[in-house]
RNA sequence: GCUCCGGUGGUGUAGACCGGCCAAGCAUAUGGGGCUCUCAAUCCCACGACCCGGGUCCAAAUCCCGGCCGGAGCACCA
């Protein structure tokens, strides 16, 4: 096979290697326009970590071949929807650079459902009942028809023209497309097409009463758009199978459906309800709180959107369930972002000790240590006098009575609440104290001293770390920074952090 | 219960459609080492996996059957 296409083929083994790096298999039936995507987020809430993957993989394609790339809002549920959650969902998108084409608020499209509907009712391939549901269901068990399915299409139409002119309440009609009902899976048997919603619709108020459900809004615009390929979760693998014979009682050309695997994440708060709620009763700060898994909440603590794409990329469309890996996510995100971050001093649970000294030692700290920065020959530069000198509580309870070597200044000795200067090279007075160790072995620790100021790291897990922050960090402000031997934190304004990962 | 789908190191994946080049690649984590006045980044080395049992075949991670385990759907949510 491979000798075939190195001899007839020679240009595709060319490809190969240079898609290597994107990873993501080829579509199938890639047409001369590209493809035609979409995404298709309901307006509950902003985008999360969850979203982030159908965005993504849509794009990745969208990207490779060119075409259209649609957000489809899909807003026909009124009592779920959150009204700011139109722009956000747009600016979340934007930050991780998904470039979406044109923009479909469902809600907006009424009529072209009410008169596919229509056709459907009298092509008879749907009917409208008002027979209870609990009766529907049970038949449908049983694969057996209610009376409004075997009625002819001119009493169902009337039925329907009522329904749309809301003459029914709610829960008293329902809108049915007929599929099969001896199909081996009763999940496919004939589906609920359109119902009764009285809930005011935040963009349209109460215009309509007969609301589609997504099954059915979905297969109406996933022709209509044009779509070719459609990359969904494989929750929706069902809703596949329903949607299917819309487009076959209409003889549409159904787009290439991909379903992906359950992407579980642990230890991230997603449920748009759950955080409404906290957010109402102070639980969280708002959308963007460190301890959400929503975009915005990473974007503030401060990860590259790239990553996000990256880990997906590297995830791929596989049907398999997987849990999300935060340690994976973390490590992509830090290898982006460690070049550019400027190195700061943060003392975690301060510690003072006295500091005797006569004249003046300097430090001068790299701020950007990795060569290749446009600064990286820039330092702090410090005066340390007698005084005190801060460490954190971890260290002085490890090194006490140690010796340590506080970074970029030289050797001390940590002796209870004071600190002691011994040279800043090792010399004989070091040995001394350091009889047993080898000396290239002095654990390095980061310090402060009279150059500090207080800051407050809010962590992920909703607990916070408070302690002293390198007055110079100032001069980075809404920056990641990597406070060193502490971690990556997002340092917003002169007293808080958001922290990003270790 | 019914209908689908799937199970590769701790974790995420490649390979599976079209059996051999897979005594299984990559990443991450872990351990060790180099560089570095950070427990970061970077470089090197090590570690570690084809769910189980049958079958087909010269040959199976790959095909078939059974089992076990996991997931999804069976809504007037999307």
């Amino acid at each position: 096979m491979k000798n075939i296409v190195q001899r007839d083929f020679p240009e595709l083994l060319v490809t190969t290697l240079k898609e290597e790096e994107k990873k993501l298999p080829d579509l199938p039936d890639i047409g001369k326009d590209g493809v035609v995507m979409r995404l298709a987020p309901s307006p509950s809430g902003p985008l999360h970590i969850g979203h982030a993957r159908m965005s993504i993989l849509n794009d990745e394609y969208f990207r490779r071949y060119g075409g259209k790339l649609i957000l489809r809002i899909e807003d026909t549920n009124p009592a779920n929807i959150e009204p700011d959650a139109y722009q956000m969902i747009q600016d979340d998108l934007r930050w991780l650079e998904v470039n979406f084409t044109d923009l479909v608020i469902q809600s907006k499209r009424f009529n072209i459902y009410y008169e596919e509907m229509e056709k459907l009712i009298e092509m008879g391939k749907a009917y409208v009942a008002t027979t209870p549901t609990e009766e529907f269901k049970a038949k449908k068990q049983m694969g057996t028809p209610i009376r409004e399915r075997d009625e002819s299409p001119e009493e169902n139409l009337e039925r329907w023209d009522k329904m749309v002119a809301g003459e029914y309440e709610k829960g008293e009609v329902y809108a049915v497309v007929k599929t099969d009902l001896n199909h081996s899976n009763p999940a496919i048997r004939d589906f609920i097409a359109f119902r009764i919603v009285d809930t005011p619709h935040p963009l349209e108020g109460d215009r309509y009463k007969a609301y589609p459900m997504m099954n059915f809004s979905v297969a109406i615009d996933d022709h209509y758009l044009g779509l070719t390929h459609v990359i969904r979760g494989k929750d929706h693998t069902a809703n596949t199978e329903k949607q299917k014979y819309i487009f076959s009682y209409r003889n549409w050309k159904m787009p290439y459906y991909l379903h992906y695997g359950k992407v579980s994440i642990e230890h991230a708060i997603l449920k748009t309800s759950l955080i409404k709620k906290g957010i109402r009763n102070g639980e969280y700060s708002g959308w963007d709180d460190p301890k959400l898994g929503t975009l915005l909440a990473l974007k503030k603590r401060g990860f590259d959107p790239l990553a996000i794409r990256k880990y997906y990329i590297e995830s791929g469309i596989g049907s398999v369930d997987t849990t999300f890996s935060w340690e994976i996510f973390y490590s992509f995100n830090r290898k982006i972002i460690d070049g550019r971050s400027p190195r700061h001093f943060f003392i975690n649970d301060p510690v003072s000790l006295k500091f005797d000294f006569d004249g003046a030692l300097t430090a001068d700290i790299p701020l950007f240590p990795q060569a290749g920065h446009s600064d990286d020959q820039k330092t702090r530069h410090y005066e340390v006098r007698k005084g005190e000198i801060v460490v954190t509580s971890q260290d002085f309870q490890k090194f006490n009575g140690d010796l340590v070597r506080l970074k970029d200044l030289g050797y001390f000795k940590i002796d209870d609440d004071r600190i002691e200067y011994l040279g800043e090279s090792i010399n004989e007075d070091i040995q001394k104290w350091n009889p047993n160790k080898p000396l290239g072995k002095v654990p390095i620790i980061h310090w402060l001293s009279g150059n500090g100021m207080p800051f407050k790291v809010m962590k992920p897990d909703g607990s916070a770390d408070s302690g002293l922050l390198e007055k110079d960090a100032l001069n980075y402000i809404s920056m990641v920074h990597q406070l060193e031997r502490y971690g990556y934190v997002n340092v917003l304004n002169d007293k808080t952090g958001y922290f990003t990962h270790p």
